[in-house]
DNA sequence: CCATTGACATCGA
DNA sequence: TTCGATGCCAATG
């Protein structure tokens, strides 16, 4: 296991922070979800905090923060970039997983998770 | 402590 | 459909 994406760090996150995370966490491989669904799932109503917390993450691609997209089923941003390379490299991962991606960087619906009872 | 920003969401024109 | 404005919550300066 890889130890790099323990929270050993929580001393440097806040309680929100580590809340996005584990929520991240939780969407399996090969499944999506939307930043207002994590932050639902959080109980939190703002999908920007989640955003934020996703942007500062520290343990980048080692949190599958690239499992959550915008409402828009567009790809979002990754690594706090909102489009560029780092984009491009979001969308291969989610293809590596199996999400289904259209050309115009749109998530497949189908590919939806939600934070519900299922798991 | 106050002001500004931000990987969003939603409504109106 | 595309663009613009507003709201929300947390982090940062």
């Amino acid at each position: 296991m890889i130890e790099t994406t323990d929270f050993e760090d929580s001393a440097l996150l806040s309680a929100f922070q580590r809340r996005v995370y584990a929520a991240c966490c939780r969407i399996p491989r090969g499944r999506v979800a939307t930043y207002a669904a994590l932050a639902a799932s959080i109980d939190c109503a703002s999908p920007r905090a989640v955003g934020q917390a996703l942007k500062r993450n520290p343990f980048a691609p080692d949190v599958p923060c690239h499992r959550v997209v915008a409402s828009d089923l567009s790809l979002g941003g990754f690594m706090g970039r909102r489009d560029g390379p780092e984009v491009l490299r979001k969308k291969r991962l989610l293809l590596e997983e199996g999400v289904g991606v259209d050309p115009q960087g749109r998530i497949v619906p189908e590919y939806l998770w939600s934070f519900k009872g299922d798991e």
